[in-house]
DNA sequence: CTGGGGAAGGGGCCC
DNA sequence: AGGGCCCCTTCCCCA
């Protein structure tokens, strides 16, 4: 994903956030991408006039198949061929569990891990981090309890130990990302990236196993679960497996026969 | 009721 | 320290 398509923002330095700033940030999509949807706009609010970002990169189709190119070479998974751009990517050779290049929260592999896990530890729950950023992040919000301090979001009753916390938090209130076809705000750019694909119909993740596509990485995961013979979700009154977690608390929530 | 797809929210990690 | 990305998870809807 190109950055270009993010909108840097300033916040206040300070520890108390100003409010008023964070609540005029208002993230653009290019407008570019709406000459192909004619419909009728919904008015602005003036939060979306005054403080209009338009950033280079276009959302329509052909800059699409650009962005796409581009962003998923950092990835291993990548079109089969360069000049196919357009064609779906797939995600289907390479498994759930080792395809995230150790970004996840699931155990690391021995051989990759052992080592780089261990580099950074925290003195008070042993958990370890592979980078000292990642350590120090780690102490702020959960373990360094004498350099903790409490920031307060104004619109509801929660509290944050960082600002930044906080100010990410603030954005699921404000909700600073507006899609220009339909109006709707989300909290981050990347849901509304994700949105916009709802208005464009670009799937770019393929399963190579049906050909379906899908917009979304995290669901063509859960699709490929449907092709595993393997459930990974076992009810442990009945053992009865399912592909998805969700489908396993209603199993459990509506009422196991072998529960209780 | 179950299984599956679509869409979205939030946390963790890397840069 | 903050921005950005990825992943996991959840909710809703439909067949």
């Amino acid at each position: 994903m190109p950055r270009s398509f993010l909108v840097k923002k300033h916040f206040s330095a300070s520890k108390k956030p100003n409010y008023s700033e964070l609540e005029s940030q208002t993230v653009y999509i290019s407008p570019f991408i709406y000459d192909k949807y004619p419909l009728p706009m919904i008015p602005q609010p003036e939060i979306l006039s005054t403080t209009a970002y338009f950033t280079p990169l276009a959302w329509d189709t052909g800059l699409l198949t650009t962005f796409f190119t581009a962003d998923y070479k950092k990835s291993p998974i990548s079109p089969s061929s360069s000049d196919d751009s357009s064609k779906p990517l797939d995600l289907t050779s390479f498994s759930s569990e080792d395809d995230d290049g150790g970004k996840t929260s699931d155990p690391p592999s021995p051989a990759s891990s052992a080592t780089e896990a261990e580099k950074f530890q925290c003195s008070q729950c042993s958990k370890s981090y592979s980078t000292f950023a990642g350590l120090s992040k780690h102490k702020q919000l959960h373990c360094d309890t004498q350099s903790r301090k409490s920031f307060s979001c104004k619109y509801c009753a929660k509290e944050y130990v960082s600002l930044g916390a906080l100010k990410m938090h603030i954005r699921s209130h404000t909700l600073p990302c507006v899609c220009k076809i339909c109006g709707k705000a989300f909290s981050r750019p990347w849901l509304l990236q994700g949105h916009i694909r709802t208005h464009t119909g670009e799937k770019p993740f393929s399963c190579t196993h049906c050909n379906r596509a899908f917009a979304d990485r995290s669901n063509l995961r859960a699709h490929l679960q449907t092709h595993s013979d393997v459930k990974k979700y076992q009810c442990k009154s009945c053992s009865r497996t399912f592909s998805r977690m969700s489908l396993l608390h209603k199993h459990e929530e509506t009422g196991c026969s072998s529960a209780q």
